[in-house]
DNA sequence: AGTCAAAAGGTCAATTAAAGTCAAAGTGCG
DNA sequence: CGCACTTTGACTTTAATTGACCTTTTGACT
């Protein structure tokens, strides 16, 4: 963990995990130099870690006063909830696992995940009726949604 | 034993050995340095030995600041066997979730898949009597313990 | 209001530092 | 011999780092 790149990610992860609220502001400049790098390593990093993907917004202003702000969010809810909107008494079971497949590639479950939430719905699949199975599988689905990682 | 890659995978074991958490990390450069070989010759032994049909994860990043992690992943299916074990027709719901928590802290699963193999647990508990209960618990616990990470 | 300079942050291309790939050549055993 | 496994190195891809130059924003001074 010698790389720059890292130490950045790490210092900023670090300061936001001292804030309560998961957003932090901060100066460019300033931090490359506490950091003694280039202020355009910053920008590189902010772009390359701090993706959406990955659940931040990064924001910024130029110019005099000028800032950065980070902030971490939720996308997988949103990710998840459109999920479920897909679950009706229609779908197949080989159509609910498409779409925890979809999940899966997106990064938004680990295939250990991906794989007990298949298990499971197909013991739902095989015991359970049409309509009560609906909203099993949705809330088995939300429950992934609502866990931040570790 | 006198063959380069076996060298290799040997040296990459006692490394292992002596660390505690079963994972090192290194440079593939340095490495083939030490060893006088060629780096590539590193990367053929982490494909063909370090795979993770023997219990192995390889990591790695390009670039400046590169690295290869190779990580053991441990024999959990023994654990969740043992667990599975516990898991009768007497067992309450309460039970079984303090079982979870067990693996949990042992880091034999992540808090989301805690999560959801509660919820699935509960649904299983709500729908299905005692004795067709037993094995769909015991078969989606080693659900996780067949599956290797990522 | 208009202008301008200073103070931010952004972009991008060039450079350097890894690790990966793959085909070809070598080795050794049944 | 033939086949499977090793070994190598030239070439490819990816990641990190920097610095020169660009754009935006503010505020002070006409």
């Amino acid at each position: 963990m010698n790389n720059l790149a890292d130490v950045i990610e790490q210092w900023i992860l670090r300061q936001m995990a001292s804030e309560q609220d998961e957003i932090i502001m901060l100066r460019r400049n300033e931090m490359a130099e506490e950091l003694a790098c280039a202020p355009s390593q910053i920008t590189y990093v902010l772009s390359t870690r701090f993706t959406i993907e990955r659940g931040f917004i990064v924001e910024s202003r130029r110019g005099s006063g000028g800032f950065v702000r980070i902030a971490r969010i939720p996308v997988q809810t949103i990710v998840y909830q459109d999920a479920a909107n897909q679950i009706d008494e229609t779908i197949s079971l080989e159509e609910v696992k498409v779409i925890v497949a979809r999940l899966r590639s997106h990064n938004l479950m680990t295939s250990r995940e991906a794989a007990l939430v298949c298990k499971c719905f197909a013991v739902v699949y095989e015991r359970i009726p049409a309509q009560e199975r609906v909203p099993l599988l949705k809330s088995l689905l939300m429950t992934l949604a609502n866990q931040n990682e570790v």
